[in-house]
DNA sequence: GTGACATTGAA
DNA sequence: TCAATGTCA
């Protein structure tokens, strides 16, 4: 073969790491070229959040569990370092591919992708973006004005008209690259991505199992066990939840899997509770989507109230007065938040299984997000930025859409005067107890903390701070 | 158990 | 008119 006919096809990964239904990686293993597959850590580029710690570790073992199976079928993982827009174009210099392929990503490091995308067109490469991780692209879902949805119910309605695509099979074997074209890669410890000194994620890996194996094993498991439980998923103590939520985020599977596969369960022919409780559970890949669509048509979703007029909110402290978040706090409310000290058992049970696991339940998420903003008057962003550095599933787009749906600022957002009482949902949510006991052993001790606030008094205070926000909205 | 609180987008 | 997830009197 001449050398031309060996050019071989790139698959930029990203949000995708996975082998099964990968648009991009099936496009460009199609092409009968030498394959190369790689992951770029870009920790610098415009619109890149760089991952928060626990994101970091989950990253670390999903790449590696990657390059596993890649192996298994003959191929490799092939990582680099550095802005992707200088990268990206370095790689395909180097090995003078004929193409490159990647899965559509929707936060604003989109311009980056779209600027790779034209120049490397420009100099005669075949680059095609996929859908590969949503079941609808953003800009398909728009309301009678052809205007982005604001309100979730009349969005995921007309979502679920369109029909999901068909699911791509894993390729058989992923030929590498000839030997000596074999590209450089970098050595994944050295990017440093698991904590040392101390290693605070031995909870972590009790807890989980990164990549896509793990992810398909999660699903098999909720299919069989726990789908039957879904209408006790607001239950903390009760296990009755997919636990998917960070394989979704690093894609080790995509909605489209999760779509079929509970359509798969025949959905149409079980009983009323069973079928209420697929549709349940899918409405949560709906709210994903929805979020996903916030962040594309807001890309500074975590950073700017969706609401303009909560900019008026009169916090206690910003997120300015509080500081980053791993440096020490000048605040002791929003520290005893974070370590789980605030005397409010629901709301420390919560912190610490976050702190423990990288995960909480996502009724006390709600709960602990409305203790700090409504209870604490501090600023959302204090505790989607908490949230971005300690969960597994920390994700660019439901994170901020749902600390401001919270907070009131955001989509479909709850009426202002909704601020939660701890107690009543602990009352109605972990009747037994079981879920408090498990994370705060020492409750009903002295070691215990007394409330660092008063829950009635600050309820009061928090609708007299909404009242600033009915104001401004008024006054535009 | 029931109503009051009373947002605002979508149809 | 109805909405994701509520509370209080």
């Amino acid at each position: 073969m001449s050398r031309s006919e060996n050019r071989p096809s790139v698959v930029w990964l990203r949000n995708d790491l996975r082998l099964a239904d990968n648009p991009a990686l099936t496009a460009a293993a199609s092409e009968d070229r030498p394959l190369v597959v790689v992951y770029i850590h870009d920790e610098t580029g415009d619109g890149i959040r760089p991952l928060g710690s626990a994101s970091k570790w989950w990253l670390h073992h999903s790449l590696a569990a990657l390059d596993a199976a890649l192996r298994k079928l003959g191929g490799q993982l092939t990582l680099r370092s550095g802005p992707a827009a200088r990268v990206l174009p370095e790689l395909v210099d180097e090995l003078d591919a004929a193409s490159v392929h990647w899965n559509r990503r929707y936060t604003a490091a989109r311009d980056i992708d779209a600027e790779l995308k034209s120049s490397l067109r420009e100099r005669g490469l075949t680059v095609e973006s996929h859908q590969g991780n949503v079941l609808n692209e953003p800009w398909q879902i728009r309301n009678g004005q052809g205007e982005p949805y604001r309100v979730f119910t009349p969005y995921w309605r007309s979502a679920q008209d369109r029909p999901v695509r068909e699911l791509w099979p894993a390729p058989e074997a992923v030929e590498p690259g000839w030997p000596e074209r074999s590209p450089a890669s970098d050595n994944l410890t050295d990017w440093n991505l698991l904590p040392t000194r101390p290693d605070w994620a031995g909870g972590l890996r009790e807890t989980w199992t990164p990549g896509e194996a793990g992810a398909l094993d999660l699903l098999d498991s909720f299919v069989a066990d726990r789908l039957a439980d879904y209408h006790r998923r607001d239950e903390p103590a009760v296990d009755a939840t997919s636990g998917l939520s960070p394989h979704l985020r690093f894609g080790e599977i995509s909605p489209a899997q999760i779509w079929h596969r509970l359509r798969g369960t025949g959905a149409s022919t079980l009983p009323t509770a069973a079928r209420s409780n697929v549709a349940k559970f899918l409405s949560e890949i709906g709210w994903r989507e929805f979020s996903t669509a916030l962040l594309f048509d807001n890309p500074r979703l975590a950073e700017d109230s969706y609401r303009p007029a909560y900019n008026a909110f009169p916090w206690g402290y910003t997120v300015d007065q509080l500081g980053a978040v791993d440096e020490p706090a000048g605040v002791s409310e929003v520290e005893a938040w974070r370590r789980g000290r605030t005397g409010i058992p629901l709301v420390d049970a919560g912190m610490r299984e976050l702190w423990h696991t990288g995960t909480m339940h996502n009724r006390v998420r709600m709960v602990v997000a409305s203790f700090l903003i409504k209870n604490l008057l501090i600023d959302w962003r204090a505790g989607e930025q908490w949230f971005w550095d300690t969960l597994v599933d920390a994700d660019e787009a439901s994170n901020p859409a749902n600390w401001q749906w919270v907070a009131g600022s955001g989509a479909d957002a709850a009426p202002y005067f909704r601020v939660f009482n701890p107690g009543l949902q602990q009352k109605k949510f972990d009747p037994t107890g079981e879920y408090v006991a498990r994370w705060i052993p020492e409750l009903g001790t002295a070691d215990y903390p007394d409330p660092i606030v008063d829950l009635a008094e600050t309820r009061r205070e928090a609708l007299e701070a909404y009242s600033a926000v009915k104001a401004a909205s008024a006054s535009n």
